[in-house]
DNA sequence: TATACATATGCACATAATAGCATATGTATA
DNA sequence: TATACATATGCTATTATGTGCATATGTATA
């Protein structure tokens, strides 16, 4: 029941939600999450070095970008976010965020060139 | 997403979640609660109405006693309560709960004897 | 209408969560 | 090794959240 209450605290704060929705669909470095919603650097940052801390994600650096993404060897955070998927069209800026991630390559011209780096 | 956020808001709260479950499987008032949880009257009053003011329960009064029950017009909530009654064994705590709800009519000899009650 | 019991709520306090800013650290490259 | 850029983190202020206790309110009954 902890790791239960530990999955929907971390998910009843709108920046991680939209990280961990974003994370679930494809890896995403620091710079591109912090461009695709729009928040600072910091911010992003620190709600990252949550997930980490509870091992709901994992990093690469891949030159001078730490990329994230989502573990799967959590059941309860599997189960959840699968439900989020699957209604995904309940919430329309989690669709917005999806297609801004889907065009990043487009949008991110300030921010990491990530297109140019083998993952 | 609001509402998302909300429910999940809600639910990273112990005795939230403790409450949402027993009452997914069946009304119960106010002493029940508190005796079953074995959390003071004021805590379970309070949380109770939050999820009031949220409209995610509704009450209805029998004699002394008030009863709640979960709301059934919550898309978000109905998802997400199926999932953790899905998964109940997962949640040792929960499982208990429920089998002290079960067994309440012999265990809650000074709480409401709602047995007594015409439902 | 006095009493008992169920429930709700106000208040005060403690704790936790969040945010912004500055800055430290890490990495690549000129 | 100086510089630029990506990322992480410390500090502080602010706000939100949870808790306990006392007490108010509502209901039934003697």
């Amino acid at each position: 029941m902890e790791q239960l209450i530990t999955i929907y605290k971390i998910l009843s704060d709108e920046t991680r939600l939209r990280i961990i929705v974003l994370l679930a669909q494809k890896e995403l470095c620091v710079c591109e999450l912090s461009e695709i919603l729009a928040v600072s650097q910091p911010k992003i940052s620190k709600n990252l070095a949550k997930l980490r801390d509870l091992s709901l994600v994992e990093t690469e650096r891949k030159e001078k970008f730490v990329f994230y993404k989502l573990k799967t060897d959590n059941p309860i955070l599997n189960r959840t976010v699968k439900s989020i998927l699957d209604n995904l069209d309940d919430y329309p800026q989690l669709v917005l965020d999806k297609s801004r991630h889907i065009d990043n390559e487009k949008l991110l011209d300030q921010c990491c060139n990530h297109h140019t780096i083998q993952l």
